[in-house]
DNA sequence: CTAAGAGCCTC
DNA sequence: GTCGGAC
DNA sequence: GTCCGACGAGGCTCTTAG
């Protein structure tokens, strides 16, 4: 495969290409410019021209149009001749519009950069314009459509790719097929019957082991369970009616990729109707196998058992590298596709050249749970430190110079959203910084608001000014990833917090106290409470920064509440609980009489207790019951732990419960022994 | 102009 | 977010 | 020790329907 990218339609360019290969993909942002080109290479014999949005994967600042063209062989009898010229044509990429200082480069597969004049690019054959240009520095190879930090960009790898697959040797040329979707859609089939975990590996090892870096990143999401492109904007509704399937697999990957992203960029009036339309275009390729794999990719539903953790494993077993250097790389970047396509172009080399990046959100360090700060304790090690868990939104913050940006835990950008964190960032002594923490919505007397107040605030992007003065968000940090330019992530929490305390004033740090005293640590823990948060988060002293990983290194411990309550519901369960009655609607007595349905909850139930729930309900059942619901005589009694109680919009009460489980059924209760609505209300205040 | 639906984010 | 099951 | 998949609460933005 073969990969030229442009500024503008070329027909100089593309008549030579029409003379040599089999199969044109066209990308662009400029529907005129895809439409010349489209007319001209269906004029050149063409049967197939696919039109594909740019991306700024390319390097290109946003906003600069160029057009990249991908030719694929797609005959095995495709002359040698044509190939060697292929090979040494390598790869193109001019941003247009460039104006003053206008890089432009190109690089050949397994050889270095040179240098190219835009106007010979434009005017003559691509032949004559490869022979004029002069080689250019290795070191200055990387402007705008060349990767971004090294590996990362998929130009490059593609180009490696070619060079790996023998293109470069005309001799040895090997055949290399497109991977189609339903490749994918078998794979994820095999995973998905193979139960132990590394035989779910194996299968989706040796896909990536017969992927083209070009399909990598495509096949890597989509059989980690998500799109390249994040989300799309359809959910079930938009699946609702989708068109007859087709009898023969055919869809590429690049096709459906392509055509996802122009169903993620429809907007304004009349788009659900547009974006309906083109999901209707995308499952009319597809046959029913395909479309039931995309919808379950596009529900985020994929239940094949296997997720970034798998393909971690997938990936390092397919490119020969330690999955150590797999998941770094993937906790420095954020994102498995690109990392799973460097790992598979450049080995284990790729993978160490990822660095923390600052601009560029890592994958936050996730805390384990106890339930208690004794067992907390004992997990961390004592002496460790205790960290007040604050109840607002995670927040990792990066300065570069006078630029800051905030991300959230799922690596969003937020920071128009968070002015108030931008300020204080930009206060702080150092300009050079990658910080760990919590924002959060106090009350004029230093309490907390409730969570919704915090989460409403830092959701909200209009009116932003106004906001801030009625809910003045503050934010506290609780550990430093890069301090001054130096990487912190592997040193010891210690050393991390004496970094954090030098960048960071005493205001805006996390309470904390070091300890190895249980009492102490209760007394510390009763204190936070008290004060209005959520619970404690223990640290040892001594762990690195794992990002990502839920480990041992982190401990978080909350006070729990428990209630005991009126099943008046439940809910036919979905996947592994197919069959099984499963979320139960949960009632507090009324003292005038009747319940109040205060939420639902499915968790804490195991296989056992949900067949006996399943079994005891039909019993129950009485009243309206559909495929969704079976309503219950208000008979079991269930004892429920939860973390506290919120105003609701939606439930009769007026409250509903936080984080909902089961603990076990009250059979020695009855109905009437159950906790009020009133008992609930006053755990509100 | 308002309300409701859908999708996607936080926890 | 929590929890149980499976490796 | 980890990973996965069962699904919970609220609330914002964008679009369409009335």
């Amino acid at each position: 495969m073969l990969e030229i990218g442009s500024m503008g339609y070329n027909a100089a360019l593309l008549a030579e290409l029409a003379g040599s290969a089999g199969h044109v993909t066209s990308v662009d942002i400029d529907g005129d410019i895809v439409e010349r080109a489209r007319a001209h290479l269906t004029a050149a014999g063409y049967d197939r021209v696919e039109v594909v949005h740019a991306d700024a994967e390319y390097g290109v600042p946003s906003g600069a149009p160029f057009v990249r063209i991908i030719v694929t062989v797609a005959s095995p009898d495709i002359p040698p001749a044509w190939l060697a010229q292929l090979a040494t044509k390598g790869r193109i990429v001019v941003p247009l519009q460039m104006k003053g200082r206008c890089h432009r480069h190109l690089t050949t597969p397994g050889t270095r950069s040179r240098s190219v004049n835009p106007k010979d690019f434009r005017a003559q054959p691509l032949s004559r314009v490869l022979a004029a240009s002069r080689p250019r520095a290795q070191s200055r190879a990387a402007g705008p459509g060349a990767p971004v930090g090294g590996v990362q960009g998929r130009g490059w790898e593609r180009c490696r790719h070619l060079a790996d697959i023998g293109w470069g040797n005309v001799g040895g040329v090997g055949h290399h097929r497109r991977v189609l979707l339903i490749d994918v859609v078998r794979v994820s089939e095999a995973v998905t019957r193979t139960s132990a975990r590394l035989g779910k590996v194996g299968h989706l090892a040796e896909l990536l082991g017969r992927v083209g870096p070009d399909e990598a990143e495509i096949a890597i999401s989509y059989l980690s369970g998500e799109l390249p492109q994040r989300q799309v904007g359809v959910g079930w509704r938009t699946l609702e009616d989708v068109p007859q399937p087709k009898l023969a697999a055919t869809a590429t990957l690049a096709h459906v990729d392509e055509l996802l992203s122009r169903i993620k960029a429809v907007s304004g009036a009349g788009s659900q109707a547009a974006r309906r339309a083109l999901v209707g275009e995308l499952f009319a390729g597809l046959t029913s196998q395909e479309q039931q794999f995309m919808r379950r990719l596009l529900f985020g539903e994929l239940r094949q058992g296997a997720l970034d953790g798998v393909m971690i494993e997938a990936v390092a077993k397919a490119s020969g590298a330690p999955s150590a250097d797999v998941r770094r790389a993937l906790t420095l970047r954020g994102w498995l596709p690109a990392v799973g396509a460097a790992a598979l172009t450049g080995g284990v080399d790729a993978l160490r050249a990822f660095r923390l990046e600052v601009g560029r959100a890592v994958s936050p360090m996730l805390a384990g749970s106890a339930p208690n700060v004794a067992a907390a304790l004992d997990k961390a090690g004592a002496p460790a430190a205790l960290e007040w868990k604050l109840d607002g939104v995670r927040v990792q913050a990066h300065r570069s110079g006078s630029e800051v940006k905030v991300f959230t835990r799922t690596l969003d950008d937020i920071t128009p959203q968070v002015p108030e964190l931008v300020e204080g960032v930009l206060a702080m002594p150092y300009d050079d910084l990658v910080l760990d923490g919590e924002v959060i919505a106090l009350r004029p007397d230093g309490r907390p608001h409730p969570f919704q107040v915090t989460a409403s605030r830092v959701s909200s992007k209009t009116d932003i000014e106004r906001l801030r003065e009625q809910t003045p968000l503050s934010v506290f940090f609780f550990d430093a990833l890069r301090v001054d330019g130096a990487d912190l992530l592997d040193l010891p929490y210690a050393q991390r917090q004496e970094a954090l305390a030098r960048a960071v004033p005493q205001g805006l740090l996390t309470p904390r106290l070091v300890t190895g005293e249980t009492a102490e640590a209760e007394r510390f823990f009763i204190d936070v409470v008290k004060a209005g948060h959520e619970g404690l988060v223990v640290k040892s002293l001594t762990s690195p920064y794992a990002a990502g990983r839920r480990g041992a290194g982190w401990i978080k411990v909350k006070p729990r509440h428990t209630l005991d309550l009126v099943v008046l519901a439940a809910e036919w369960g979905h996947g592994r609980r197919e069959g099984k009655l499963s979320n139960l609607h949960l009632g507090a007595r009324d003292p005038e009489g009747g319940f109040v349905m205060l939420g639902k909850t499915f968790k804490g139930l195991t296989d056992e207790l949900l067949a006996w729930q399943t079994e005891r309900f039909l019993e129950l059942a009485e009243g309206p019951t559909d495929s969704w619901t079976v309503t219950l005589r208000p008979e079991l009694v269930v004892e429920i732990a939860f973390d506290g109680v919120q105003r609701s919009p939606r439930y009769p009460g007026g409250m509903a419960l936080r984080f909902a489980r089961v603990l076990r059924y009250r059979p020695d209760k009855r109905v009437e022994d159950a906790d009020t609505v009133e008992t609930v209300r006053s755990l509100m205040l």
